[in-house]
DNA sequence: CTAGGGTACGTAAGCGCTTACGTAAGCGCT
DNA sequence: AGCGCTTACGTAAGCGCTTACGTACCCTAG
């Protein structure tokens, strides 16, 4: 009888069934040991009570939790947003809950909140957002989730490797190299970049690619102006206010990402810089406002809520022995913000 | 004796310490009963251990969740991402683990999901976005918080009301009627509304502001040419080409928030009008990247993230005998997208 | 000196599930 | 008939906590 005003327990099913509750236990997870019409009479009743099963109970019976942990730089950067999109929209077809923290791009926080969403007891992590440099964090986070597996627990990056669980990347340097190929084909001479924090490998990757594609056309990469500021639009005005300042004959900038590439327009717009007549900016990830901004930016498209759930598909699948590695295409957009070198 | 290799339990502390199951989790729980002293040592033996408490048994057995879950309509859209960002911060600060699922702006969707997400045993419901004219939905999701609210749980709205729970409210009316002031100020006559889907209680909100401020200046709201689409990019690109094509002679428009708004500005540019000179644009919201745009939006400025919180921090709060309503600042933010009608 | 009342702690009964193990019935086989 | 095997189910022991209740002790008042 299933207690006045109370969500009805698995108790109350076995007893309208007449059933035990071992019997109704395994009806409902659809494992075997029931005959066909027990279990559908069974579940008919669950039904009909608007049983739903207590996951506390269970994840402390079974000891598999079913909710994943998604850790993220920020919520309201639309890169990461776009790819909780995608873990969200997945594990609602999953039936999973899905419990977000933000880093803030702190790498102690962040080791912080993987420690965390692990002691809170996540079946799943998901860690997205780019790795960094500090070799002493990034082993202290391979340990953590190397404990966190051992333990029955399933983890997935997005756009960072070396943590020794499955990853979805996208080629960051591939990317870089059709940036600054697009541009050097524009004619663009003088080209600076806009990036984000020395420490991020994903700055790093980037970066290669562009290098690599000058050295692959005959130029020096030391030619290359390299202005380190942080992955924010705020650092992006901030990075075009010194590459103005100290490189004024620059005719190109390269953001790493398209939040840089919007605070980079707009200081461009405020300083009178006209885009792309005297100025090609190109960004890099192709968030979804990157088509609607003035002008529309040139970027590399990476597929953000595909890889979202890509990644939570892959932490689904049983462990490998070794760590898999799903590459993501990449597609150079050419949209406005891009154009020929000015004449000088 | 902690298992090898495995995450240490209350009773590993508990035997360090030479005490009870009750002494170890008393103290660790703060509540009284215990001598400063012993509370101290087991503490200090917990905090040796890596001892955190496992939140399945814990909630089992107190019957109390200290997960948050929280509705949005998308997670990508920056309005609910900066609400997220809010909810999120003040969650980790408070301990407790945000989950977050999206509607995707479906009533009987997001029925749904409120279902689930209760049927998960949340200890919180934060519910965003806005409500439905359906008095069936509405009345249903009220049903359902009510119930769950009898059972200890406790809930808030961001920016809808009419769900029986506390909720933190912006004047959306008072919002309408600063635009449709300010725009009339420069001299406007022709105005238009790309407006959200007609079933928002939003969209009613500011659409009745905008009618208000007319009548308050004598004129006929009648006049007002109101397009209805939805609160997306999307939706803004399509209320434009219709306002351009059937309502030639428009001088203003006003976008009910500020994702349409980007969709109007980008329709507006590709169809070659300028802003402000020949049309102004206005949205609503202030999403961070309304300053970014191409031209700069005016727009009201709700505080999304402060409203994230202010409405975790109602939740937490014992339950008041009647719902209580919070409301919101909002400030006309005067940028770029408007100027003087233009003289015909 | 004892009754009464705190204080500090221990004991044990759950919370609502899962699952190892036990058991009874039915089957085919020798 | 007796054996073993499978199938379908029941029994009960947890999972790791919280908390009502019990108990020993000390302090004070009469």
């Amino acid at each position: 009888m299933p207690r006045a005003n109370q969500r009805p327990r698995l108790v109350d099913v076995a007893e309208h069934a007449a059933v035990s509750l071992a019997t109704a236990s395994r009806a409902l997870a659809g494992r075997e040991g029931v005959s066909a019409e027990v279990a559908d009479r069974i579940r008919q009743i669950a039904h009909e009570l608007g049983y739903v099963a207590n996951p506390y109970a269970r994840t402390l019976a079974s000891g598999a939790s079913s909710t994943v942990g998604l850790i993220v730089h920020q919520v309201d950067d639309p890169y990461f947003s776009e790819i909780a999109a995608g873990v969200i929209q997945l594990a609602a077809e999953q039936g999973l809950l899905v419990q977000i923290c933000q880093s803030g791009r702190d790498p102690d926080y962040e080791l912080q909140q993987l420690r965390h969403l692990i002691a809170q007891r996540v079946g799943i992590v998901l860690i997205s957002g780019s790795g960094y440099d500090d070799p002493r964090v990034e082993a202290a986070a391979r340990a953590e989730l190397a404990a966190f597996q051992d333990h029955g627990g399933r983890a997935a990056a997005i756009g960072r490797h070396a943590l020794g669980i499955d990853a979805v990347l996208p080629d960051n340097e591939a990317g870089g190299v059709a940036l600054a190929q697009h541009l050097m084909d524009l004619g663009h001479r003088r080209i600076a970049v806009a990036a984000g924090s020395a420490g991020l490998t994903t700055v790093a990757d980037r970066l290669a690619g562009v290098s690599s594609a000058l050295r692959q056309r005959g130029r020096s990469p030391a030619d290359l102006v390299v202005v380190h500021s942080d992955f924010t639009r705020g650092g992006g005005r901030a990075a075009t206010e010194q590459i103005l300042n100290e490189h004024p004959d620059t005719t190109a900038i390269i953001a790493l990402n398209d939040a840089m590439a919007m605070g980079v327009l707009s200081t461009l717009r405020s300083r009178g810089v006209p885009v792309p007549a005297r100025m090609s900016v190109v960004g890099f990830d192709d968030v979804s406002v990157a088509a609607d901004l003035a002008p529309s930016l040139t970027t590399i498209r990476l597929p953000m809520t595909e890889m979202g759930r890509t990644a939570l598909t892959l932490a689904l699948k049983p462990r490998a022995t070794r760590p898999r590695r799903r590459p993501t295409g990449h597609l150079l957009v050419v949209r406005d913000s891009t154009g020929p070198a000015p004449k000088t």
